[in-house]
RNA sequence: GGGGUUGUAGCUCAGUUUGGUUAGAGUACUGGCCUGUCACGCCAGGUGCCGCGGGUUCAAGUCCCGUCAACCCCGCCA
């Protein structure tokens, strides 16, 4: 309980211009420091402003001193008094406030804190007692920035959108369960026992019913679930900016929603960034960084070298190519730097991605040469240098595989690696780019069918939708991601607006007319009550607040994040639930961990 | 499901390579002294399931096996 005689008159990070000098306040706040000199007595109080010093007189008023000496970290007090400047000398430079100080002549204490299991200003606790107390964990700076700036973001957001025309609307959190895609979160319902609820992988096919009702510009902060192992940017659940649009192109998405993302740079981070932001084929992507992300903040751009070194005599290269493999090579500029040691490393790194090994050369005076170089004719080597524009200094790193998605994997990441170790990939530099083009379909070998790259309901690009009858795999979508630094912030698509083709696309995914109806009818049925044409997409907003600030980890912005287990420290869900819960929703777990 | 890293005082960490006396530091905490500190200083004090279980050994924080947790990655996920 507070009284108003009790409530602050300002914050503590206030206390920077002399405008306040002379004046009497109250200051509310957390203990974050205290220096007990015997008589004069210094606390330095907390609030989410930042904090500023406390003097406590026993001369002057030595009730506020007796009370100030019994205090410790992270008490909660009010406290009046006159704002005083410092002495020239008594002046603090690190202090925001440091010019300034509060001579106290009431305090009250609010509220007692236990000794805080860690201390608020080490800048490096563990992640486990921070989660478990992840409410002291909040009073720390570092983690009210992020939520500040993830607050104004989607205050920035909101606005730009409701500028724009755009109508918030909230979609189902209670779902209908689909097998694709990722694994679901189910609920059980209780009043149709052996039925269930999902929670929304994303609200996908509702916005696409609001297209159709009409609504022509939705957008949602949306929750979504997905029931699959963490990552450092992955939670269980997750915040995208869901936006769709009606009667527009593939341009039209693009152009606002990267204007969208500049506003969010400029207004909260200051931040201006060049518009149009730049287009890349998927193709080209693929090409020349191995990967539909590429992290542009520098080059270093891969070379396919199977033709070039189809006639060396190196059997590791010759079985590639003899099972119509590839060979892709990284150009190192500076790479001589990279030593042994480093070689093996990568060598082992590259291993995670099924790659068997990597094969190197350096160019030194002019030529080629490391252990493998004498299977190399002068020839070929020649030619290499050409293909790869080897200059001296150069490594050049290769790998190859009958199995192209390793190849792509290994050397992509590889790419990364490298950049990573001569310090190429900076938080301090943004790349955005959008990548288009993707192709519509993707072979699942193991399944023997077509997957959808980017979803079922994306649409192909129209002058080729004939192609889905003779040739599916060579089919371009409607589809867009937008990267930044290697990571994807978001991606959408335009959407299939006619039934038929709609089906069609479901038939090529080996979705029976029967199960379509079943899974998707009311789309189905949506779609032919006049359907706009109509797309959008969705960012992953938890990402986008990591990336600008320049953090590597997601739980850093999420603020009550899950381990990699999926557990809350603090909360210690998930837990056990009675029998009692179990048979009003009829089920029965097979195997039972104590309840607590 | 798999690979890797980490786990020692409330917190941050050293000690583990090469087994050997009573396991250390800083900080926090408790008490005392101190009127200008701001990472205040000085003095004194308590602080340990060395993650857990088993094994090897005369002897285990240290070696071996298993296990748990957190993190990073592969698979998975768009």
């Amino acid at each position: 309980m507070i009284t108003k005689e009790q409530q602050r008159t300002n914050f503590s990070g206030e206390f920077t211009k002399s405008d306040l000098v002379g004046k009497r306040v109250t200051v509310n706040g957390w203990v974050l420091n205290y220096r007990d000199h015997g008589d004069l007595t210094f606390v330095d109080l907390r609030d989410r402003s930042g904090y500023v010093q406390l003097v406590f007189d026993p001369q002057a008023n030595p009730d506020a001193h007796a009370a100030a000496k019994k205090l410790r970290h992270e008490d909660v007090v009010a406290a009046t008094g006159i704002v005083l400047e410092r002495q020239p000398e008594l002046v603090n430079p690190r202090m925001a406030t440091g010019k300034y100080e509060i001579k106290i002549d009431k305090i009250w204490v609010l509220n007692k804190s236990k000794t805080p299991p860690f201390q608020l200003d080490e800048p490096e606790i563990g992640e486990e007692v921070r989660l478990k107390y992840r409410y002291l964990d909040f009073r720390r700076p570092q983690m009210y920035n992020n939520m500040l700036m993830r607050s104004k973001m989607t205050g920035t957001i909101r606005n730009f959108l409701d500028d724009n025309g755009f109508l918030e609307v909230e979609t189902p959190i209670l779902n209908k369960s689909t097998p694709e895609g990722a694994r679901d979160f189910l609920v059980p319902s209780r009043m149709q026992h052996g039925q269930f609820y999902a929670l929304p992988q994303s609200p996908q096919i509702f916005k696409q019913i609001l297209m159709v009702g009409g609504i022509e510009r939705y957008y949602q902060i949306a929750r979504c679930f997905r029931d699959e192992d963490l990552r450092a940017d992955r939670q269980l659940e997750f915040t995208q900016i869901d936006i769709e649009m009606s009667f527009v192109t593939q341009d039209d998405i693009i152009d606002i929603m990267s204007k969208m993302i500049a506003k969010i740079l400029k207004d909260n981070y200051n931040t201006d960034i060049k518009l149009p932001i730049r287009r890349m084929t998927y193709k080209d992507a693929i090409d020349k960084y191995g990967i539909d992300r590429p992290d542009l903040r520098f080059g270093m751009e891969i070379v396919d070298v199977t033709e070039t070194v189809k006639d060396c005599e190196f059997q590791v290269f010759k079985n590639v190519i003899a099972a119509k493999g590839m060979i892709k090579c990284l150009p190192v500029p500076d790479g001589n730097r990279l030593s042994r040691k480093d070689l093996d490393e990568l060598i082992a790194f590259v291993g995670r991605y099924g790659s068997k090994g990597m094969a190197w050369m350096r160019v030194k005076d002019g030529k080629l040469e490391s252990n493998i170089v004498k299977y190399f004719s002068d020839d070929v080597q020649k030619k290499l240098i050409d293909a790869t524009g080897a200059k001296e200094g150069h490594a050049l790193l290769f790998i190859g595989d009958a199995n192209s998605k390793v190849v792509y994997d290994s050397i992509a990441n590889l790419r990364l690696e490298v950049g990573e170790r001569f310090g190429l990939r900076g938080k301090d530099k943004i790349e955005l780019v959008w990548v288009v083009d993707f192709p519509l379909f993707a072979w699942n070998a193991d399944e023997n069918r077509w997957d959808a790259t980017h979803h079922p309901f994306t649409a192909p690009k129209m002058e080729q939708i004939p192609m889905l009858d003779t040739s599916p795999g060579e089919v371009l979508s409607d589809a867009y991601d937008l990267v930044m630094n290697g990571i994807e912030l978001g991606g959408g698509s335009i959407r299939i607006h006619d039934p038929e083709v709609q089906s069609k696309i479901f038939r090529l995914l080996n979705i029976d007319d029967e199960s379509a109806k079943v899974k998707f009818g009311f789309l189905l049925d949506a779609l032919s009550f006049g359907a706009p044409p109509h797309g959008g997409l969705a960012f992953g907003f938890d990402r986008i607040v990591m990336l600008f600030q320049k953090l590597d980890n997601i739980r850093e912005v999420i603020p009550f994040p899950k381990t990699q287990k999926g557990q809350c420290l603090m909360s210690e869900t998930p837990s056990g639930v009675t029998k009692v819960q179990l048979d009003e929703l009829g089920i029965r777990a097979v195997e039972v961990k104590a309840n607590k």
